[in-house]
DNA sequence: TCTTAAAATAAGAACGATTATCATTTCAAG
DNA sequence: CTTGAAATGATAATCGTTCTTATTTTAAGA
């Protein structure tokens, strides 16, 4: 289990951990091009999917269907969000509810936990007040 | 706020209610057109945003970025996933543990709270035994 | 009942993030 | 140095979703 890593696969998770914040997969790529590093866009998604089923990488999908990627939140210390359900704007949290007790008892369900998103739904301010003037439904 | 819904809209509406599980946009888009009701797969995406929007119905985005939608989950009786990292599999839990003192400290960000998500990361039973065999990384 | 402007709709094209394909390159064991 | 497996790059394909545009429905006013 846990093979060795790629260099690509190395590069990928160390630029990762690097970031306080999530990422998408288009942007890194567009990093690694920055940097002179030539890799291609299958290649990052491919080194994702790998780190994810490792455990090594957490994934967040957002309402539009684009994956940002983080390094698994230590303790207390990751990121749960509002999200609007008009405009699709993310707020973060830094929040956490959920015990050590429930993930426990969820790797008894014979399911390995590696990490959980909590996410609320709703309008955010603005959009509070634009929803009650009936318009701008189509924000993002 | 909140205006008089369309023939078509109400009738999604009450299709989802009517459900005990999720469903997609191209499930109901399917649903309806079994029943012989002509409707365009445009305007059911529209009306699940409408509906979603006014917080009618809920959304969740799976980790393969398609969404699923519900009713509103009344009191304690909603449910959350065990997902699988590889497969992509959601195991339905049954458990939910955001009390409704953390939605009211929410609504007090200026952030309406319709609803909110919980979903736990990792490898199902069967996933576990294959990913320490390191092979089958593209189950789905 | 007509008129008419706004909203809703249908059909299909377009979009965009992700995945699949496949030929080529790299890697590691022998 | 061989050689087969794994990784990679370039690009085509996928597919759920959104956009576009012409048409139809709706609802309020005359």
């Amino acid at each position: 289990m846990s093979k060795k890593l790629t260099k690509n696969q190395r590069t990928i998770l160390q630029l990762i951990q690097a970031k306080e914040t999530e990422t998408s997969a288009q942007n890194l790529h567009f990093e690694m091009q920055q940097t002179g590093l030539k890799i291609g866009l299958a290649t990052v998604y491919r080194a994702l999917k790998l780190l994810k089923v490792e455990g090594k990488i957490q994934e967040r999908v957002t309402p539009e269907g684009e994956s940002f990627y983080s390094k698994i939140g230590m303790a207390e210390h990751h990121h749960h969000h509002l999200n609007c359900v008009n405009c699709g704007q993310s707020y973060p949290l830094d929040i956490c509810p959920i015990s050590q007790k429930i993930t426990d008892w969820c790797q008894t369900q014979k399911f390995k936990v590696y990490y959980h998103t909590l996410e609320f739904f709703g309008l955010c301010a603005d959009c509070q007040t634009q929803a009650d003037n009936s318009e701008c439904f189509n924000a993002n």
